[in-house]
Parts: C-alpha cells; structure tokens; sequence
DNA sequence: CGCTACATGTAAGGTGTTACATGATTCC
DNA sequence: GGAATCATGTAACACCTTACATGTAGCG
C-alpha cells in the first residue's frame, strides 16, 4: 500500500532477474525500465539496506575482490510475489505541455507550436530507443523467460509514442489554422 | 523552475478563465484539469495565500454575503505568461501496470490478463468521459477563447486512451498465447 | 433540526530529490 | 600519478498527502 513498497517492487523485480550492486541496479532501472518507471539515487540504498535487514535480500561477495553483488534471497521471490500481486496505484499525473496548451491562449499559437514540436522529437526519440531496446532483448539470452513480457511493455511505449506522434501532427495542424486566422483578424479582414 | 510554481502556474490559469473560490477551484482542477493534472487539497491554500501575498490574485467579496471568489490581478495575469514560458518539466514516470508486466514471468499470464483488461477498461471510460468534455466546451460560451487550446488537450487525451485500447488488445492476445503454450508445457506435449 | 454541500485552513508525517562525503578500482 | 568510473552511503531540504479542525448555507 504504501509508495515505499513500490521502490521495494522495482528493486526485488531487477534482482529476481540477475544479482547486481547497488550502482547496477541504479543505472538498470535507469536505462531498462526508464520507460515507466524511476527510482532516485538516494532511495535506491535506503531501500536495499531495509531489504537486506529483512532478509529478502543478501550481499554475496566475491572472491575477486570486487564489489559484492545483491542477490534475492527465496523470501525475497515470495514477497515479489505478493507486491506484483497487489493493484497498481496510478500516479498522479502532471504534465506540463498540456497544463501550457490548455492555457494556450495566454501563450499563442507560435510558443505552443514549439512546445508540440518538442513534444514531437522526444517521441520520435523514444521510438528509435523502443527499437534499440528490442534488439537488445532479442540478442540477451540471459533474458529468456522474461522476454515476452519486456515486449509487452516495450510494445506499450511504441503505442504511446506513436500516439503522441499523431497527436503532434493533427495540432500543428491546428495551431497554424488558429494562427492564420490571429494573423487575419489582426489585420483586419473580415472573418468567414 | 521549482514545482510549486507549476502549481502556481495551474492555479493562475484557472483564474484566468474565471474568479473562483478556492473550493471551486479545486473541484475545478479536479474534473477540468483532471486528466493531465492534479493538485492535492492541501497544496491549493497555501498557494492560494502566497499568491494573494504578492499581489498576483485578489479576493473579490460579494455584496450578497456568500464567499469572496479569487480573481487574478493585472500582475497575476503577466507572471502566468512568465510561468507558461518556461519550459515544461516532464514528471518522472512510474506506471504501476507495466512494471507488474515487465515482471509477468513472476506473476503468471492469467493474472497479467486481469491487469490488461481492467486498464483497456479504464481507457474506454476516459474516451467517454473525453466526449463530455468535448460536448461541455461546445456548450460553454465562457470558454469561447480557450476552446480551440482545450480542445487540443482533449485531443491528446483521446490518442492516448485508444492508443492504450489498441495495446491492450495486442497484449491480451499475446497473452493468450502465453497461456496456451505454458499449459501446453505443462501438459507435456512437445513444443513446436 | 439535522444532513449535505460549500468553504477555509493547519499540522503531522511520509516521500523524494539533491548535494555532499568518501573511498576503491581501473585505465591511460 | 592522475582522471574517470564504480561503489556506498547520508543529511538537508523540498514537496505532497492525509487527516483533522472549524464553520456556514441551504434544504428537506
């Protein structure tokens, strides 16, 4: 129930895939789940030390010397279990394009254009980043069995983005409609 | 920069459109804004006082006893140009759903299944709630300036609610899938 | 008269981010 | 030897949510 719990889920979920440091798991959920999800540096520790204490997790060390990597532990797997179990709580959305859009008319239609714009490009971004992502699953055999569920979320961000795209496309078509018109009524013209 | 301006910058924009009570204000952001923004009750007082402070909204009484409604200042109005200028903030991504999926292989198919479907659920509702709202701000002559900009948000709500719907029917099959051949395994037929 | 909705606020507690501090290892 | 990266943490602060406290207005 508690948001804490959902840090919980992201780290035990990464660990249930493969051992990692804390500085690992960091740049894992950072880059693999950066789509939809993020965890901040400084809950990232908190959050294995609680872990640790309560035996869902465990430090093994290694003989070469280097860092020690953390493992799931069986009550680890289980209480993962519980937590994927539970109903996901939707986060409160905030988003700023569209907080500026709806007041667009204290902004005019060229700011917005450029914010759609922006919008546009970190779509398009987004796509080739999908497209690296799924060659990437394809070639990891490490990620096997998980596979077909990392597609459903990698298929998840090509749909939004493509989404976004569309969108972009049909309001810059808009907005250069509303600016014509600004730009005839200020000059005088008698509108249609 | 900080974030409450962004809750400044939502609560001047509303004002903007009409003087309001702070009670109605929040209601306001709630069902108008709801899809793209949220503000917690307790955030709205305080901003509400602070920009009171410096002068950037007013308490306006009225002559017939009930509450004062707040209406933006001449200041107020310049400060929200400056705030929409800014360039949006993305908010950090955290969708509970896909971070179950992505993990899927822990939970099983049957349980994805339920999570997909109540999301494709959810979606449907926000496509018929967008139909209201489109037919509100027809009907709305309050709101003739802004219509055109609300309307592109509406919009970019619309995409997203059927992008998810076309997503979640690609992953509800691919599920299915999913299913059969684990039930299959398990059956111990030979794999393909 | 009591219920519901309107209206304004505060305080406690939880969450999340940032910047800082520290040190080991690796590579040039 | 010095720079970059890996690695682990902490502490201060900003932020948000929730629950509570309080009172008014209107209506059945």
């Amino acid at each position: 129930m508690p948001r804490s719990d959902q840090s919980q889920t992201a780290i035990l979920g990464a660990l249930s895939i493969a051992p990692m440091t804390g500085y690992a798991l960091r740049e894992a959920i950072r880059d693999t789940l950066g789509h939809f999800w993020s965890e901040s540096f400084g809950q990232i520790y908190p959050a294995l030390a609680e872990l640790e204490r309560n035996g869902l997790i465990e430090r093994r060390e290694v003989a070469s010397g280097g860092a020690g990597k953390f493992g799931i532990t069986a009550a680890g797997t289980a209480r993962l279990r519980e937590l994927l179990a539970e109903p996901p709580q939707a986060s409160k959305p905030r988003n700023g394009l569209l907080l500026r859009l709806f007041f667009g008319a204290q902004l005019g239609p060229g700011a917005c254009r450029e914010l759609v714009l922006e919008a546009r490009e970190q779509a398009e971004g987004a796509l080739t980043q999908m497209a690296d992502a799924r060659r990437q699953l394809a070639g990891d055999s490490a990620l096997a069995e998980a596979a077909p569920y990392i597609g459903l979320t990698i298929a998840a961000g090509e749909h939004s983005a493509r989404a976004t795209i569309a969108w972009a496309d049909e309001t810059l078509a808009e907005l250069s409609r509303l600016e014509f018109s600004a730009a005839r009524s200020a000059s005088g013209l008698p509108l249609p």
